[in-house]
DNA sequence: GTTATCTGTTACAAAAAGGATAGTACTTAC
DNA sequence: GTAAGTACTATCCTTTTTGTAACAGATAAC
């Protein structure tokens, strides 16, 4: 089903394919939304978010390559290491302002029908 | 504007999550994406969308149970079945416009470093 | 020396999502 | 009667995603 033609490929949603290739999935805007709080430690995160760690290593992984978030060791008694947003990744902010609405919205259009 | 208590984070996190639950996945940000040009038989859904039969009419199904697409039998020679963008899938535009202007932007920048 | 904390990883399993192919049912056109 | 177009559905299979549990290395507290 590889039919590229130029109709079938149209900038809005190769745009948004884009999109959905670097956020997409169950994790990384929840990640995010927690993340705006201030940085984190990786069981602090684990822990806000309800993820387990696999998952969580496996997400921070591709938004740290994806220049979403920046990881920094610190040298503590047990080391930690803090993760935090990344400049880029406020270029994020209107989706998530936007889905943030728009989750409230639904939720009470479903709430005010029962 | 930066209220960022734990309250308003877990609500944040919440509606991101009932916006994936309804948006997420692969396909139906790009139907929509696809059907605001105008209402489009199952096949051509099918062929402008790149999306094979089963998955279309799985999607479209759920889309429609959540009222975001509407859907119209025509009783035409071969009867014909149009989808259609309901109003309601019209407040999902500030979503859909911030997904397509990162998306834009992000290839911008994966562009600008090669 | 056992327990606990931190940050992860590994192995295994289950579930969800997605895709390929074909087929059903109906109608029109040739 | 064969082909082609409409709108799907059924079956089977692969890939992706997610989860659980356990473990590892380091440090510190008890």
């Amino acid at each position: 089903m590889n039919n590229h033609t130029v109709e079938s490929c149209s900038k809005a949603k190769m745009a948004i394919r884009d999109t959905l290739d670097v956020v997409g999935g169950k994790w990384k805007l929840v990640l995010i939304s927690v993340l705006q709080s201030g940085k984190k430690g990786f069981n602090e995160l684990s822990r806000e978010a309800g993820i387990s760690p696999r998952i969580l290593s496996k997400e921070l992984h591709e938004m740290e390559m994806n220049g979403l978030v920046s990881r920094t060791v610190c040298h503590t008694k047990p080391i930690t290491v803090q993760y935090e947003l990344t400049a880029y990744s406020q270029t994020l902010n209107e989706v998530l302002i936007a889905m943030q609405k728009w989750g409230h919205l639904h939720r009470q259009k479903i709430i005010s029908r029962e």
